[in-house]
DNA sequence: GTACGATATGTCGGTTGATGACATATGGAG
DNA sequence: CTCCATATGTCATCAACCGACATATCGTAC
């Protein structure tokens, strides 16, 4: 259940502002500080998973030139996206506690 | 590259002390609040995986009764898995940057 | 003593998702 | 006109999770 890092990365992605499919790539590139590039197959498949479950939406717009295709964050989608990083806040602290000592 | 949740519960329950597998399941569902259940193919394809990987080694004990075989961290396990911690730190400090503010 | 549930370890097949390779096309710069 | 960045997509392979199944032992209650 929990995300997979990829696409949590492309939910970040999105999240500060909608984007089309190359420029995720690119903003997730710059966002890892270059460490993490997603593969096409990976974005893609990411992104088609995303729209089935209503986490993202394409944007129409006469003004997008070449063959951009925005996506944009549902609010159902930053919605679950905050609840992951509360989960994720979670299991941080969780196993800092229990590496640290040796209890808990 | 990432450690699934599955994985880093393992890791997280033999950090507190040396376990055997069915006692690792039982840790990791109260660890979680009885949200997470790994099953039974997950748990040994896991701590096979870890075994080849030496993060974790099993121990002789002539004392163990039964047919448990506990396993322990290896030091080489341990410090893998803090730096998972921090990277997973790391990752959440930024998601909430990023969807707090629409920046970063 | 025997039936049952908890303890204990393991395999197998199906499904999901990441990944790299490949394919294709356009825009801009030299 | 050639090349690279931009742009989208498919496909096959591989890794891992997961539920189902298989087995065996131990303790307890009847």
């Amino acid at each position: 259940m929990p995300l997979t890092e990829p696409v949590l990365l492309v939910l970040l992605s999105l999240a500060e502002q909608p984007r089309h499919g190359y420029s995720i790539l690119k903003d997730v590139e710059r966002m890892s500080g270059g460490r993490v590039k997603l593969s096409t197959g990976t974005l893609y498949g990411a992104l088609h998973r995303l729209l089935d479950d209503a986490w993202i939406e394409r944007i129409e717009e006469d003004e997008s030139p070449r063959d951009r295709r925005p996506y944009r964050l549902t609010s159902r989608g930053r919605r679950n996206l905050q609840l992951e990083i509360e989960r994720m806040r979670h299991l941080t602290k969780l196993a800092a506690l229990r590496v640290a000592r040796k209890e808990a």
